[in-house]
DNA sequence: ACATTATTTCTTGTATACAATAATATTGAC
DNA sequence: GTCAATATTATTGTATACAAGAAATAATGT
């Protein structure tokens, strides 16, 4: 009997609480379109949804307006408050400068045993661009890079950049939707690593800067997939 | 009369949540060193403090456990959480990166109004250093740095780096106090405005990350500060 | 009829009450 | 006397109640 006891225990342990997964749920709801830019957050009616208090309803509300998911203005309430074009361009360059830093201090900083983590990451990229399979590509290439920030061998910066690249991930995605980008994306990735083999840290984070940056056609590719988030101006 | 009740209006505007206001309290509590690295925050304890309820006084501590500079266990409670030496080295190369990242970008962006604005800013610094007021050479310090990140052309990189700066502000101070930090920080200032003047991208951020990294004898001196961050660990 | 003001309603911000869990103290057995 | 199990206390998480401000609506005067 206390084995179920301690089994007990564990389920308890990992419960977080509500109003965690409250914003992690608002988040989601967000992200899928559910609520649209600019809309009124009503704490009641999501009270309500979630069948709960308007306390942690708050507390979720008031941690996603620090991560700025949402903008909250005192006596007002919550807006939903998604990154315009302008701010989007913004966070994408701080993305690849960013990383462009991470891949600086990898390349002096990085083990064999990390340069063949990549190299593997890299094989299972290529597996999913042979295979056509971007949901694949998507998640192996986001492993490449976190072990790219991980090998930064600073792991506040390590966090910053999960952080940031978790604010972008809805945008990404439609980046790699270009045609042929995926295999551009493959040699970009390639050019990293042996900047990194070599320990040029210059090449490392310009190789790792170009990868990022939205430029030329991309530019106005991600332009075009916020026709939505323009709606709003209009 | 109609002139008094804009006025008062105007003050009703200004005047921000509780929770707000409190959350900087707590913060000033932490920084000047009453609250000690690692003691636990009690609610209600605050909430007297403060003579207010546990409710805003909750949203305080959540909002700053989001912000990192409290640590918020579920059931637990909040528990400050000063960075230790190793995130704080971290955290100074991070800054580092962005201001270097900042200072290229401007290099290419930067109006000559601006440029004249550092100068002028580098003067006032100059004139604190002559007359060996740090607290004032601390204050156009930041004028200068402010200026570096707005001239970025990307607001969102600008308010990256005001936040971490905010961060690292307590440990900032203790750095200048060196003798001769003074005047080799003005130096170095002098070397970014030249390096934007020629819009010299490369030399711009060499000299940016060069001026904020902590290396040499400053390493030394930023450990002995953390004498008290230690005690915990003792 | 329109604009302005007063009133009402609705929502947020704060206080308090209750529930659940972790920390502490107490008691009993060895 | 010490350790373990249980009871107590204290603190956090959530729900509800109340207060205050903003939006919406009704009323009034021009």
């Amino acid at each position: 009997m206390y084995c179920a006891r301690r089994v007990e225990c564990y389920f308890v342990r990992m419960e977080q609480k509500r109003s965690d997964v409250i914003a992690n749920q608002i988040e989601e709801l967000i992200f899928d379109g559910t609520f649209r830019d600019g809309e009124h957050l009503d704490e009641m009616q999501l009270a309500d949804r979630f069948s709960v208090s308007r306390t942690p309803v708050r507390e979720a509300l008031l941690r996603l307006a620090q991560s700025g998911l949402i903008e909250h203005l005192p006596r007002r309430g919550a807006f939903v408050r998604q990154p315009g074009p302008i701010e989007l361009m913004e966070m994408f360059e701080v993305m690849a400068e960013l990383e462009a830093s991470a891949a600086r201090l990898a390349a002096n900083r990085i083990s064999d045993h990390a340069i063949g983590e990549l190299k593997e990451a890299n094989q299972r990229c290529n597996a999913a661009v042979e295979e056509q399979n971007t949901e694949k590509y998507y998640g192996e290439n986001e492993q490449f890079h976190a072990i790219l920030y991980r090998e930064s061998g600073n792991s506040f910066l390590e966090k910053e950049c999960l952080r940031l690249q978790r604010c972008l991930q809805p945008f990404r995605r439609t980046q790699l939707r270009l045609r042929g980008r995926l295999k551009q994306s493959m040699r970009e990735h390639e050019l990293i690593v042996s900047a990194l083999e070599d320990g040029d840290e210059i090449q490392a984070a310009n190789a790792s800067r170009g990868h990022v940056a939205v430029q030329g056609e991309n530019f106005h590719h991600l332009m075009a997939s916020l026709k939505t988030a323009l709606k709003r101006v209009g």
